[in-house]
DNA sequence: TAACATTGGTTTCAAATGTAACCACCGCTG
DNA sequence: CAGCGGTGGTTACATTTGAAACCAATGTTA
């Protein structure tokens, strides 16, 4: 068995690629296992889906937020907030009444038993994020915080720019 | 603006949850903005999907592979796997034969029209990922790869066995 | 205030994805 | 060699997801 040592700062460019070791690659594979899981346990207890328990997290924390501000926090889209948001008014874990200063607005709140849900979800959350954290050497656990915010701005620009063409 | 310093070694449990903090939720974020980003590029020029794309990168390195060991390899499901070697045979991607030996098996192989296709999005997919790392220091570069390995086996752990519960 | 562009949000339709059923073949057992 | 469980792979169906069209209310300009 191989063990890479230190690379040289200049980065190889092969004739090969190693999905295995293909960033991109990692990060669908990680991200996918974990949501799949962390959606597995929302839904068993709680009948909420991923989008539905983003917005419910904004929510949380902030009152009286309008679908479009709700699409600003969750880096969601309009039309995935808005199935989340009928679902859960259909489960009674939001409200929704209209903005008298703007009849097109609808000013989004949790219930009370949904404010209640939030609570009990919360700690579990907290719970699985520290649960990964714990893999992690303290070295590690405090770069990554940096990392993915590095990563993201790059993969922001990706997407807006169009990728590093031609 | 606040700017966190170095947390105590105990994690906090807070009543609140800040999406944007929240690890699951930064890598969902992060992983669908590069794949996005990535699945364009490889999709305008060339017509493939991520998919199909990652069983071209296998083949790409090992030959005469059957469509159960490209699911060993990529973490796709059989399904998936079966759809993108259909949709690459139409292509003319790739080759399919049968095993003689065992005639349920199909030998599955990158036609000659196919190795071109990979040995241009190689340098392609090594210029997306030094891109990304190039946002990164030396040392979070160091780090990068263990962390994600030591989540992924965490992660591994969550959807086998189910989350951390009750 | 009539016309038009903009914004908030929903609906519709097509494409992508996952699950389960399925077919054909293999290999073992009696 | 009949019967049966297991494997390789595809098909069928239900669900999710995304893009674009859409409706309604607002704001803006002439």
């Amino acid at each position: 068995m191989t063990i890479d040592q230190k690379a040289p700062t200049t980065v190889v460019e092969n004739d090969d690629l190693r999905l295995e070791k293909f960033l991109p690659y990692r990060l669908s594979v990680l991200s996918n296992r974990v949501s799949n899981a962390i959606a597995q346990a929302y839904g068993a207890r709680f009948h909420l889906t991923i989008p539905a328990w983003r917005v419910m997290a904004i929510l949380g924390r902030f009152r009286d937020l309008s679908a479009a501000e709700l699409v600003e926090q969750t880096a969601m889209d309009k039309v995935a907030i808005s199935r989340a948001v009928s679902s859960l008014l259909k489960n009674d874990y939001i409200t929704r009444s209209e903005d008298p200063g703007d009849r097109r607005r609808q000013v989004l709140n949790l219930s009370d038993q949904g404010r209640e849900i939030y609570a009990r979800i919360v700690p579990l959350a907290h719970r699985y994020e520290n649960d990964l954290m714990a893999s992690l050497s303290g070295d590690e656990r405090e770069q990554l915080d940096g990392i993915i915010d590095k990563l993201m701005v790059r993969a922001k620009e990706w997407s807006e720019r169009g990728l590093i063409d031609e």
